[in-house]
DNA sequence: TCAGATATGTTATACTGTTACAAACTTGTG
DNA sequence: CACAAGTTTGTAACAGTATAACATATCTGA
């Protein structure tokens, strides 16, 4: 389950994510390791921010939440633009990588002379089962 | 300066916002609007939404901020997908829609099944002046 | 006028995230 | 081994974001 170069914290909060299977906040997080000896916020947020750096954990900035890479093994990076399709009803995420969005992208705001470093792509509805 | 329709707090809320030119917390707008009156959080978060729901004003997921729409006079929703790039230097939110990005959107998700009903888009990077 | 709806005010509280500092563990080098 | 430097973890306090619940006021139309 676990991946390597993980702290025991970092193991910890990534496989309890994993295993959810779905986005949790750092709260529920912190709550659900309270018997693996969590107690305080910041050791969910500091061992988030490292999975987070690694690929192997997503932010949902629409949800405040996080959520485990649907393809840990390989570098999620490498994909470019990662983009999150989430069920206001069900709560499902299915993340996907948009080659041609990416594209569109960076042309677009290349044309102005920005240049993107992180970019956020969540899209919010209703999928097919909850439709 | 105003927009018809509004309510007094509504009106104060976006004029506050568009005169800042940029991005403010929700707790800036409420210090801002203190000699006005304002004395909760909620005062500002009950305008914010009203504001937002008539495309007046865009929530920042990935700032925990508000803008002021970039063209108030049009309605907003009307131009479909609304997105944001966001310079990490000097914070300034360049607002733009992008029809070809929509559409791959649409295109994709609906083929899975998925009825978008709010996108989030979000570039953070750096500006042409900030480079 | 007055009843219903809408807008506002107020207090308290819940949720999300960080700062600052201390202790423990790991690792490489003499 | 010993021990210094770096990294990871622990703990407490706090800052920032958002909502619930309930009271009051204002507006609008029959």
């Amino acid at each position: 389950m676990s991946v390597a170069g993980l702290t025991k914290n970092q193991a910890l909060v990534f496989d309890k994510l994993t295993a959810a299977g779905g986005p949790m906040s750092a709260y529920q997080i912190l709550d659900n390791l309270r018997e693996e000896g969590f107690r305080a916020p910041l050791q969910v947020y500091r061992a988030l921010d490292k999975l987070i750096a690694d690929g192997l954990v997503h932010k949902l900035e629409s949800l405040n939440a996080f959520v485990a890479c649907a393809h840990p093994e390989e570098k999620c990076g490498s994909h470019g633009l990662t983009a999150f399709a989430i069920c206001n009803e069900c709560g499902n995420v299915f993340e996907f990588h948009h080659h041609g969005l990416e594209h569109d992208l960076e042309h677009f705001l290349g044309a102005k002379g920005f240049k993107p470093e992180k970019t956020v792509v969540e899209i919010r509805g209703k999928c097919a089962n909850c439709a």
